[in-house]
DNA sequence: ATTTTCAAT
């Protein structure tokens, strides 16, 4: 069986795909998301190999009806039944901040999912109408939300991209442009609502 | 200080 076909690589992204969605300087109109899942036991965390993969949204311009990639995670997450008696955390590396929508969606599903934690890891901030307080809502129902940057896109590279060996080769502006979003989500996140 | 973005001018 050719590596390309080889059933772990349905959960990598290639090459191109990911730079092309990760790359925090432009603006894509799609979204990926990749996902880990670790069993939480006092201070150790045990990753779930099996469980880690990615999804992206559906377009507008596909057959039927658009579904951002937060839908399709929530999917995958309540397909698998996971074990109410253990702890686990789902760890998101996502293209855009979840829209408030998305947002409401995932902090209703943290309410009723006690057994489980969400940490978020963006790319870059969506930022249509009703954004800052959908994200302030995330957080309030327990998500931790950060931007990504050189330490998580290389994380990203390293175990979501299929990368041939290669190794992660971080863009112009990577740094300047991550860390402005950083400040950005900081100020959203700590302003009270009204 | 940085934007128009889970497509369709």
């Amino acid at each position: 069986m050719e590596a390309s076909t080889a059933p772990w690589t349905r959960c990598l992204l290639d090459e191109n795909t990911f730079n092309e969605n990760f790359m925090n300087q432009i603006n894509p109109r799609k979204t990926y998301l990749c996902y880990k899942v670790e069993i939480l036991d006092g201070d150790t965390r045990v990753l779930l190999d099996e469980k880690k993969g990615f999804v992206q949204n559906k377009g507008a311009n596909e057959p039927g009806k658009p579904r951002h990639a937060e839908s399709y995670f929530l999917d995958r997450i309540r397909s698998w039944n996971l074990d109410r008696g253990l702890h686990y955390r789902l760890t998101c590396f996502i293209s855009w901040t979840p829209c408030h929508s998305c947002a409401q969606e995932l902090a209703t599903f943290l309410g009723e999912n006690s057994h489980l934690s969400l940490h978020i890891f963006a790319s870059r901030i969506y930022s249509l109408p009703g954004y800052e307080a959908g994200l302030r809502k995330l957080q309030a129902a327990g998500a931790q939300i950060a931007i990504m940057t050189s330490k998580e896109f290389e994380h990203c590279w390293e175990n979501f991209v299929d990368h041939q060996d290669r190794p992660f080769q971080p863009w112009d502006g990577l740094e300047v442009v991550s860390q402005h979003l950083c400040n950005s989500l900081q100020t959203i996140l700590q302003m009270q609502e009204n």
